[in-house]
Order: structure tokens, then sequence, then C-alpha cells
DNA sequence: GTCTCACTTGAACCCAGGTTCAAGTCAAGG
DNA sequence: CCTTGACTTGAACCTGGGTTCAAGTGAGAC
């Protein structure tokens, strides 16, 4: 493990632009690398650590939460414990964002077969759909 | 039909802050309604349209995309056209929004029955999920 | 010495959908 | 006349996840 990459060569292989690396570790979500002349010199591990990064978004977390579970875990915390709780957060999250799309979806298949001439007596904007347990527009965006 | 509310009454009415009301009106999607002394001064089918909004909102449109529909329909083009094309247009996008959210439904479940103790070994960040076809984290924030 | 290239920084900008703020106006009530 | 309260406006701010910009630095090639 030497530490030869510098930031452009991460970013590339990471398919991202070296200022979400900057971004990222202003953030606390990567650890400060050396330093040579002033440049950061990074080994491997950051491609993995990036990429652990990105499946975490993509998950559907936020990027403060992937900041705690690399906190915690850094710290020596149990990977499936910290993971596990995170899991319990977003999984009715989830769930919610499907159950409204789902609405979505069936009310938009309405729409298709829809023949009102104006939307004021189209009964799709009557009361249309349901708010959803999460109160307004949190959901869908 | 007279018109007596002023944008408090209405907001209340309507659930939403008198901002928004002018911040609709700013973007076009209401009409410059009467004034007495300055103040705006609406009659009830401020309610039906603020109402229409509001499902159209929670069927995922953009405030430009309403915009774009109320224009169109107040212009006199059958509503049911317009409507179509929009739906045509949100389907597809609901549809991936909802299968993404299932696939990350499904590593959360995984996640929930994991025992590793470092990210680096967990298999869950090995690929993770697939990217979906519309790119990197497009469809789940 | 000087050219170029990749890097460094902090600050400003982007998106949508509003909210909040400062300063001003209007009408009614006392 | 003065206060109070609701309204008016444009401008600035907020969220998240970065991107872009201006100005400067370091190192290697010529």
């Amino acid at each position: 493990m030497v530490h030869t990459l510098t930031i452009g060569h991460v970013a590339e292989a990471a398919g991202i632009n070296p200022s979400a690396i900057r971004y990222y570790e202003r953030h606390g979500l990567l650890p400060s690398p050396l330093r040579v002349g002033g440049q950061r010199r990074y080994d491997d591990s950051i491609l993995r650590r990036l990429s652990t990064l990105d499946v975490a978004k993509r998950a559907g977390f936020s990027l403060e939460e992937i900041r705690m579970l690399f906190e915690a875990t850094d710290a020596g915390a149990p990977a499936h414990s910290q993971l596990k709780q995170l899991a319990a957060r977003k999984l009715p999250e989830v769930e919610m964002l499907i159950s409204q799309a789902q609405e979505v979806k069936g009310w938009l298949e309405q729409a298709n077969n829809c023949t009102c001439d104006t939307l004021e007596q189209c009964s799709l904007f009557e009361r249309g759909l349901p708010e959803g347990p999460c109160g307004d527009g949190c959901c869908i965006e």
C-alpha cells in the first residue's frame, strides 16, 4: 500500500469529480490523506471507501448518515449493528415511498383514461390522492 | 361569487402559507386577483384551483408542469389530452422510481441480516445495488 | 527563466419550492 | 392622531449534494 494516487487519479478511477472528493473530505466522509507538496496522496483503500460510499448513497442514506456509519465503524463499532440501526430507520421510509409511488402510478393510469374537457369537472382532481401518513409532499418530489 | 376573501383567509382555508400563494402567483400558477387598496381579493374558485394544484403536486408534477397544464386548459385546450400527455411522461418516471425503491428495500432487508464486523468485509457493499437505467442517484434521493 | 499542468483554497453558484425579512402601505378602532 | 394588524414588495435565505470560479502554488519539461 503505497500512497501514490493523486486526487485526479482517484477521481478518474472512481468515476467522480475531484471536487466531490474534496467535498466528501470536508464533510468528514473521507479521512485526511497524506500531503506531498500540499497535494493529497491516496492509496488503494480510498477506492474501496468511495465504492462503499456510493453503495450507501444508492441505498438511500444521506451523506450525514453515511458519515455517522463510517465514524462508528472506524472507531471499532461492529458494522452489522450500525447497519441494522440505519436500515431499521430507512426501511419504513422506503416502504412509504413505494406505497406513495404506487398510488401515484394508479392515478396516472387513470389519467390516461380521462375524458374531461376541463380540470374543474375532472374527478381525478376531486380529492385526488390520499395525503399519506407523512404529510404533504414529503415522499414524492 | 363575490370577491371577498383575503390572502390570509384563502391560505387558512387551503392550509398553506400566504407566501406560497404569492409564490404561485408570481410563477404563473394562479391568476392575478382583483385588488382592493392594493390587497388581493379572491372568490371561492381559488380554492378549487389550489386543491387541483395540490393534487397535481402530489401526483408528482413539478410546478412548471402544472403551470403548463393550467395555461393550456385555461386557454381552452381539452384537459384530457393535456393530462394524457403529462401522464405519459410521468408514468415511466414513477415506474422507475418504484423499481429502484424496491431494489433498495431488498438491500435494506439484507442489511438486517448482516453479521459483518467491518464494512470492508461486507458483501453488501461489494458492488451493492445495480445502478439502475437512469444513472447515478437520479431516482432515490 | 518560463511554460504548462495538476493541484490548492474559499467563496459563490446551481436546482426546486418555498420561507423569512425589512421596509412600507392601508383601513379600522379608540 | 396614533396604534394595531393584516397586508404589500423585492431580496435574501434555506435544504443537499455537489460544481464552478478566481486566485494562487508546486513541480517537471524545455
